[in-house]
DNA sequence: CACAATTAGTTAATAGTGTTAACTAAATAT
DNA sequence: ATATTTAGTTAACACTATTAACTAATTGTG
């Protein structure tokens, strides 16, 4: 057989969407070629005519999925009031998110994007914008806003990553220990804030 | 040919060791059975005779790595005065240690332990009991010590893995944002132990 | 319309991974 | 001295990524 009609050809874009799809369902080890190529109904060997190799199918899907999260998160987050409560609030979300998706966050995390791309730049200053818009009670210079940006996205990460990889077991509610968490990033904001006066 | 004599005979340490000497020199993609096996000389089902399977092996070295991070971090940190200066130090140390070993801190962070080792849980407390010694100065309670801890670690090993995952291209230097980071931890700690008086 | 070019898929083949089963012979224990 | 244990072996299977050669349907152009 031969190339099949147009409207059953695939895009690069179904092969990402079929693998979140399968992330979704069986997890981040579902994201390799085989993998995405079985759920397509397509052999391995396609879906080099789509994606360079494996490592670029990953990282297109991590940066596809960090588009989503972004998006999805901005949408939450529209409406609120802009207070430093919105902080919290994004640190929510992103555990939530975590909790809902424990594959997407895990291919977020793990895939490591490459500086050559633009994509991911264009991510980070998405996340610097609204972390500006989010903390915007407070007076901090450009330089400091990356410091504490760098701050609350470790933070959030850290604990997140923590806890999945099943290192909270000791007896004390992570909820609990991650409300203090984002009290005490306020704090920190605090302190960075006022160095510069 | 059998058995070899019982001084050339292999033990689980062994494995191990060879596990670690792999991935510091080929990077976190070294720790597998077949890349240990070549690295001993031996054909890899004999890893079997040792290691439960490729997932034991995985989990068996990370955590010989996070007692060797923890022993090596006592150590490096004994004869330092016992100051709040200290926490600064333990970030400092484990930044350190993440760049000079990068394969190491990979392994440690992308392993997921089982809880139902009893090594995690160990690994956990002396990490517990090393941090209660270097915010001594503080009053905080057993909770939020445990609160704090998770805070630390979260943004210790979050910023380091964000580092290392390329995703600080933005011009400003890692250097100075982690050192914001230690300030801006301890501000937050700070906050913490007066919310329990 | 017909013919050429493009291209999304195929099969075949190679190399690497993890794992199980059956076996072998050296070391150990009785 | 004999039996048992066991650290290694080989053989086999399944799965992964990747390249090369091919095929035929679609698309572009005279």
């Amino acid at each position: 057989m031969g190339r099949p009609k147009k409207e059953h050809s695939l895009s690069r874009q179904d092969v990402i969407a079929a693998a979140i799809a399968g992330i979704d369902q069986d997890g981040a080890a579902a994201l390799g070629v085989s993998r995405v190529a079985r759920r397509l109904g397509i052999k391995p060997p396609a879906i080099y005519k789509h994606l360079e190799n494996g490592a670029a199918l990953q990282r297109a899907t991590a940066i596809t999925l960090w588009e989503r999260y972004l998006t999805e998160c901005q949408q939450t987050l529209a409406d609120r009031p802009i207070t430093t409560d919105l902080l919290k609030q994004l640190g929510h979300f992103t555990r939530n998110f975590a909790k809902t998706y424990p594959g997407r966050y895990q291919v977020m995390m793990q895939v490591q994007l490459q500086p050559q791309d633009p994509e991911p730049s264009v991510i980070i200053h998405k996340l610097l914008a609204f972390l500006r818009q989010a903390l915007s009670d407070y007076t901090l210079t450009d330089t400091q806003l990356i410091d504490v940006m760098r701050m609350v996205n470790a933070a959030i990460y850290g604990f997140i990553a923590i806890e999945q990889a099943g290192l909270m077991t000791i007896e004390r509610s992570p909820d609990e220990s991650y409300e203090v968490m984002l009290a005490g990033l306020l704090s920190a904001i605090a302190t960075i804030s006022k160095n510069s006066e």
